[in-house]
DNA sequence: ATGAAAGCGCTAACAA
DNA sequence: TTGTTAGCGCTTTCAT
């Protein structure tokens, strides 16, 4: 690794000022041609390529805007990005993009990251229920929350509450009274919201809670696949399952396929990629990242032009993928094997 | 949004000299804990936060290694970053992503950017055909590509070409001489080391190559749909799909089922979620992108630790996923509309 | 059209 | 233990 070239050794080189070399990056055309030739020739020659914390430090503002999201292998989050990128590149905008790995800690160092870069402004995606250490920020530069409301903060959030009593409301429509929630993680508010709406229908329906139908579950996908048998290996295992997001969704209905368990009734909240190919079609309720992305980003820009603006929560709106699986009704009784019970 | 609060600005209210905010700052335990208290108050006052940009300028180098992909909305690519990051992590190293969109001039702009920012290295994913632009880095920082040999970088491939064959040799011998290559994109490697491939495997069989079986598909998944119907419309359809990667391979499934053409015989380079659970299930040339990652970053390492070490080539294996799409056989002719001939 | 010199926010000698 | 000073690579006045 050669000692890498600066602005002085291309302006030695070419025999002109610094000044000159600095107009010839920066597309300044006030230059004579045959100086910005041997400039270029130059540059070429030493491999020169302009440091942008330099530049950022002098003046004071990167082209970037920062993404943090919890894990970029998630088609959510990946999805969401997408979304920010086809909007900043056209304006000339960099996206830089940290993830968190679910961990609060993490999210505060990428944060720290992000704004000693001088990006112009973040977009924070992960969904955990500490932000405390969001506050200095607000001061400091823009920033936009998604799927998380902090006080203070733009954000862009979807309904999850309505959607999920929604869906739920339907999964007892067919029938169903031991319903189990699989992918659910505390540490993560939208899992929250949704939990409370589906303890909220059943227990309007006057079914009991069973918090072993819950069980707490990691992020990682494979852990929904131990969450799923556990649960259908219950005394009184559920009939039904509401699927806390799309990342868990695919891996529990895979688990589902290979234990020939697509007799249970599906409700995923969040779709993804061949729900509506497997058998039986997973009805899903769809919450659209990209449109996240896009509404956050939007967002982020209006505020850039006018920092002044006061904070506003947009909601995204649902759509319920009606398929087949949420139809699927309950096993009567009898088809069941007994199983032992106190009133018996 | 204030004035951004600076190191001196921290000095000043805490009645300290700025290197003494500055050993705060960076952990150095020679401070009387009074002076690191008051230090603490004037930070949480103003909100500090250290300009990594300036910090980078002057230690000449940051703690970021730099990933550039085509598409962060691509399981293959985020899953290679998310093993990428479970690495750096660890050892202090923050991931910064930017993406290209298939694009080679944002290849290059993103590749300056980070050269400028002072990452410790570069791992470069995009898979065009391009890389002449790439020279230059060759003397200023290690990179290490992926999927793509450039000579006199690091590299870490698979071998396509092999693996490919042995695939399209499985379509042969269910009986197919009709075989479309559904997702081809000519300006990727890759895709045209598989197609290489698949025309080498046709020509040993005597089977004539149709250009219209390998449509040329832009990179949004949705652009494979109407490739499948275009072939599929043709005099001499197809009776098996070789799908040339698993980004258009999940959603060429997915219009198959929805167009209820699940007899046609497929084989997918690259392995997809629910590949297994669709019926029937698709049988898949498993290139493990998380491997592909993790061996990238590995000779980042250990390019960092000995930066004269001669570049090398490493090939990652690939698994054949063994299920039933790849089984199905040609229809007998009997069972299909005649279609006519010039040989009558 | 070009150049000289100052300074962005920080760290690293070196001094005290 | 703490402070002073120089300078990282660049852009930006302000001269020329």
């Amino acid at each position: 690794m050669q000692e890498r070239a600066g602005i002085k050794d291309v302006a030695a080189a070419a025999n002109v000022s610094i000044k000159t070399v600095s107009r010839v990056i920066n597309g300044v055309s006030t230059v004579e041609p045959a100086m910005r030739k041997r400039v270029e020739e130059a540059i070429a020659l030493l491999n020169y390529v302009p440091n942008t914390a330099a530049r950022s430090l002098k003046t004071g503002a990167g082209n970037t805007v920062g993404v943090v999201v919890d894990s970029i292998d998630d088609v959510f989050f990946s999805s969401l990005v997408s979304a920010i990128e086809d909007r900043a590149i056209p304006m000339g905008l960099a996206v830089i993009v940290g993830s968190t790995g679910f961990d609060a800690a993490r999210e505060r160092d990428q944060l720290l990251r992000l704004a000693g870069q001088n990006v112009r402004g973040v977009i924070l995606a992960p969904v955990g229920e500490e932000h405390d250490f969001l506050e200095p920020y607000r001061s400091i530069m823009p920033v936009v929350t998604v799927d998380r409301s902090v006080p203070g903060f733009d954000s862009v959030t979807v309904d999850d509450y309505s959607a999920a009593r929604e869906g739920v409301e339907l999964l007892v429509a067919s029938g169903h009274r031991r319903i189990a929630m699989v992918g659910f993680d505390s540490r993560i508010q939208t899992a929250n919201r949704r939990r409370r709406a589906y303890e909220d229908v059943l227990v309007a329906h006057g079914i009991p809670l069973d918090p072993q139908l819950v069980p707490e579950v990691s992020f990682e996908s494979e852990a929904a696949r131990g969450a799923l048998q556990n649960v259908l290996a219950l005394e009184e295992p559920p009939t039904a399952l509401f699927l806390a997001n799309a990342r868990h969704a695919a891996s529990v209905v895979a688990a589902m396929h290979h234990l020939g368990r697509t007799d249970l009734a599906v409700l995923s909240f969040g779709d993804f990629s061949l729900a509506d190919s497997v058998q039986p079609s997973i009805s899903a309720i769809d919450q659209d990242p990209y449109l996240l992305g896009a509404l956050a980003f939007e967002r982020l820009v209006e505020r850039l032009a006018d920092p002044t603006l006061e904070p506003v929560d947009r909601t995204a709106p649902t759509e319920f993928r009606s398929r087949v699986s949420h139809t699927i009704r309950a096993l009567a009784p009898a088809d069941r094997a007994p199983a032992p019970t106190e009133r018996g």
